[in-house]
DNA sequence: CTGAATCCAGATGGATACTG
DNA sequence: CAGTATCCATCTGGATTCAG
């Protein structure tokens, strides 16, 4: 007790398991983009995010929608339209994230000047 | 041109591309909390952050500083200490990643509880 | 102390084809 | 449309050993 020092210590370990915690779900190639196209539009279609999301492909799209869902970021609506199209919605934790998505967004702007642009 | 809602769509892609290009550069298991270690502590040695992102490998460590340091986050400088140590420290842009690292922080503590406090 | 080198299992993810 | 299934190459990352 009274040493400070090794109390900072803690506290930032604490920190850093707190932030690999967020990464964990975040993590994966695509996961940021497919919130982030759910988000921007407020409720999104498996067909509308896998136009949004470049590159992806529909069996990483299903994955990682799965993951998020378990993760309790987003709600799966099956509409029995025909044929069945199916709705992803962001539940009010997910909701939470917009914040930090804004952030990345504005973030990955400058870094690629800063990189490429020069 | 007057298309609005096609307009808007190009806007989003654009978006989810750069939070695509921020992804990329805090990607990888551990860069985010490597990152967060560094910041707190203003400066810190290899050996430091091995023992402050826990569960780490010293190979993981190398590669990921090594990466970080190609984008320009952090700076390395060999002190001729004996035995050598090497300092770690964020750039001005790496520095400007601060905001978000404390979001995410915050919100992973957060999603911590939601998940397995209940 | 700060890495680099090697070895290797398991995860990741693309392409493609198929189903209800 | 919204997935699932299969195949397969590549990447990731741990353990361990070695070097300056």
């Amino acid at each position: 007790m009274g040493c400070k020092i090794a109390e900072f210590q803690q506290e930032q370990k604490k920190r850093i398991r707190s932030v690999q915690d967020s990464m964990d779900v975040l993590n994966g190639k695509w996961k940021i983009a497919i919130i982030s196209s759910i988000c921007c539009f407020g409720t999104r279609r498996f067909s509308d995010i896998l136009n949004d999301v470049e590159g992806i492909s529909n069996r990483m799209l299903s994955k990682e929608l799965k993951e998020l869902e378990v993760n309790q970021l987003i709600t799966r609506t099956v509409l029995a339209t025909q044929p069945i199209t199916v709705q992803y919605e962001l539940t009010e934790h997910g909701d939470t994230l917009q914040t930090i998505i804004s952030n990345l967004t504005d973030w990955g702007q400058v870094h690629r000047q800063k990189i490429t642009g020069k």
